[in-house]
DNA sequence: CTTCAATTTCAGTTATTTCAGAAATGAAGA
DNA sequence: TCTTCATTTCTGAAATAACTGAAATTGAAG
């Protein structure tokens, strides 16, 4: 255990509060601070310094380091003569938010439009549930829908396109014709 | 405690899924259950019925609905001559999905963006911070910045442009010259 | 095949969150 | 003021999730 350079009280500050974000977003505390800490890390850390700075067991660094390859946003590094996995964040925010966003969607929204459909489809024959409730049930699935699909259009864009529709603001919509 | 028409399989299907949904988005459970509930019924309930039909203390009801409540995301309703208050969801999905984007924006992004520009400033005093790591707060804080100012300017449009640039897809980088 | 460092798995513990029931508060009418 | 019914707050119990340390596994080098 070769002792590692002590965060300083900004790093500090900033991992903790995006550990309890984390929380906020269903993400367990502490692999949200791991990858808060890789994140802002100039060069990649192996398990047992991840675990001496941010002091938690090696056991429990290891599961969550699994866990943030599981969302595509690590890379893994090895070094010459040195046996032991060193890991890195992806770098690019844009890229770091459409890796996490394309996993939620796909872990978390797409099931649940499955199963809306096939609510709808029950729905409507069954003579228990109004019709009310199935039109409700309609306009989630297509709001959704919408949502999901322009996501997966405009996620495929190069990030300058992106950046530059955002900062267009108000003007896109003259432009377009809204 | 008058006894409720039970719930459909449909309807329970809807409510476990949109309550496990919200687990995974750091909602509690029941919250998000008592707000699938009252969105797919087509009448106003009052918390002694959701109660029974969730099978949750009462307690519990009047807890998730001041915190629904807290989101802006329910109308109560009084019936003449009953002093209960009877709850109904907001039911347009659009609008749903603002109230609750701006309420986290408020209550998440907006202290994490103040957050890393505290720490932007006081890292680049501070020389036990590296310049890569003030760096990586930048690329975030801007990220965000640009990010939410696109969505502040955007969730004021009327919900019919919304949805038709949504609907645009891949058109609209042409108009407006990506 | 053996060794040894690194990693992962697992069982038991600890911490956190959720929840029910009791007590307190509030609001309206007698 | 007292009574009644609805709602909220509070507290301890139960359920869930997170975490640790030890043991097992993996895999590379000799």
């Amino acid at each position: 255990m070769k002792d590692n350079k002590p965060l300083s009280p900004v790093e500090q500050r900033f991992i903790l509060h995006w550990g309890e974000m984390g929380t906020q977003w269903g993400i367990n505390r502490t692999v949200a601070q791991i990858h808060a800490l890789l994140y802002i890390t100039p060069k990649p850390l192996d398990a047992e310094a991840i675990s001496s700075i941010l002091n938690v067991a090696r056991s429990n660094v290891s599961t969550s380091l699994k866990e943030l390859q599981s969302w595509g946003i690590l890379r893994r590094v090895n070094q010459l003569g040195d046996k032991r996995d060193y890991f890195e964040s992806v770098q690019d925010v844009w890229e770091l938010f459409r890796l996490i966003t394309n996993e939620r969607k796909k872990r978390e929204i797409d099931p649940t439009l499955s199963i809306l459909r096939s609510c709808i489809v029950e729905a409507n024959q069954d003579d228990q549930t109004s019709p009310q409730t199935e039109e409700r049930l309609r306009n989630l699935a297509e709001f959704l829908e919408v949502t999901t699909s322009w996501y997966d259009t405009v996620s495929k864009w190069p990030t300058k396109s992106i950046r530059r529709m955002l900062t267009m603001g108000d003007k896109i919509r003259r432009r377009v014709g809204l």
